[in-house]
DNA sequence: TAGATTGTTAATCGATTAACAATC
DNA sequence: TAGATTGTTAATCGATTAACAATC
């Protein structure tokens, strides 16, 4: 078995055939070539076998990828085969509609326990969950196996929180807050800022000035 | 004057950059060098330096660069130094959090109008806004110069509020459903789905499959 | 057997980083 | 002047794509 670094390119597209994988498997497609899922994403074929090659051999020569197996495998590489508690910290309105994607949120993958800091928050219900009071972090991830946590507080409480996150003993952060957090030790931070993709948008618009100009003919 | 293409990855970095660069502002930083940058950003200060001479040279040598001359350069590139209206479409939890964040976005981008499909939510009222049936998209698209339009509906309906969007003339989306949309034209789609970033979070922790075997001594 | 498609190696492409002359 | 830092070219690194033998 050779040991390569897989890089974070690779992983980030897991997510990705999974999803259109269990899409084919509500049409109860049985099998999918590399062409036919590159054709689906607008990706390159090559990469999607070199993708999936870093892993094992999951496909069959001259037939295709058996699509529930493959989703099998991609579920077991990302871990998602076991269940996974998340801590969400921030009861405010983005904290609100990401607890309620959590059915969406299949893949053993659950937000189990809602933290805030404001005592207007504390108590009020969401869903099944009560809001509980950050002073109770440490001791909820302990208990209930919280590895993953959320962060949708306002950017200047941002790495407050990170930083209690780390102390309970989380081994990821999903960030929403527009705010660079800085973590020790090996505890792994995703962002998920989406104002950087909203001003990045905003470069790609035509020089729109004088939009009213209708060019003359 | 060259003419490159800019990668993405620039662009996107741009934003980060205008970021950092408000928070030296703040606090009355008035001159800051691609090191300082490259610190407080894990970035490499070539790349930066890079980045920023594919647009000019707005730094001088053996200085840096000024802080608010950079961020009006900045501003000035990703079009934020003119006003850029957005609507938003679903008026869920998650486009309530979207809606309030707009006072977070300031930059001249501003969601002026919220639709909904759902008799229930129509006539209902977000900060100062009321909301509007999806069949009065292109109408008001039109009115307020709309640019930008916000997914946050389902996903089993992103494909078809993304094809009204094109239709009403809107030049980019960000979309926040987890659906890989189809457009024709040169709209331009942005990504913010957090069940990627989640999920790929998620093959990075530790394979914690029995957490409760400590080592054994 | 002929056609299709994988897994993988080699080739290409592009992005990041290093190095340094120019200059404040 | 000496030290600092830019803008830019060249070197490196890594990721994507092409090509093809293996094989279903």
């Amino acid at each position: 078995m050779k040991q390569v670094k897989i890089s974070e390119a690779v992983v980030r597209r897991l997510p990705i055939y999974l999803h259109v994988l269990n899409e084919l498997l509500r049409s109860e497609v049985q099998t999918v070539s590399s062409q036919d899922l590159g054709q689906k994403l607008d990706l390159n074929p090559a990469q999607i076998r070199k993708d999936l090659a870093y892993f094992g051999e999951f496909g069959r020569k001259g037939i295709g990828y058996d699509v529930s197996y493959l989703i099998e495998k991609i579920r077991h590489i990302l871990k998602l085969d076991q269940p996974l508690n998340v801590g969400l910290i921030g009861a405010g309105n983005l904290g609100h509609a990401l607890c309620n994607y959590n059915t969406y949120i299949k893949d053993n993958m659950k937000i189990v326990a809602v933290f805030d800091a404001h005592p207007s928050k504390i108590g009020t219900r969401i869903n099944s969950m009560t809001v509980q009071p950050i002073e109770n972090l440490k001791r909820t991830v302990d208990e209930l196996q919280i590895r993953i946590g959320i962060i949708t507080v306002p950017a200047a409480e941002a790495q407050n929180v990170a930083d209690r996150l780390v102390q309970a003993g989380v081994e990821g952060i999903l960030n929403f807050a527009p705010a660079i957090l800085k973590v020790q030790g090996d505890v792994r931070i995703h962002h998920a800022d989406f104002t950087t993709e909203l001003l990045s948008l905003a470069y790609y618009l035509e020089n729109g000035a004088d939009r009213n100009e209708e060019t003359v003919d």
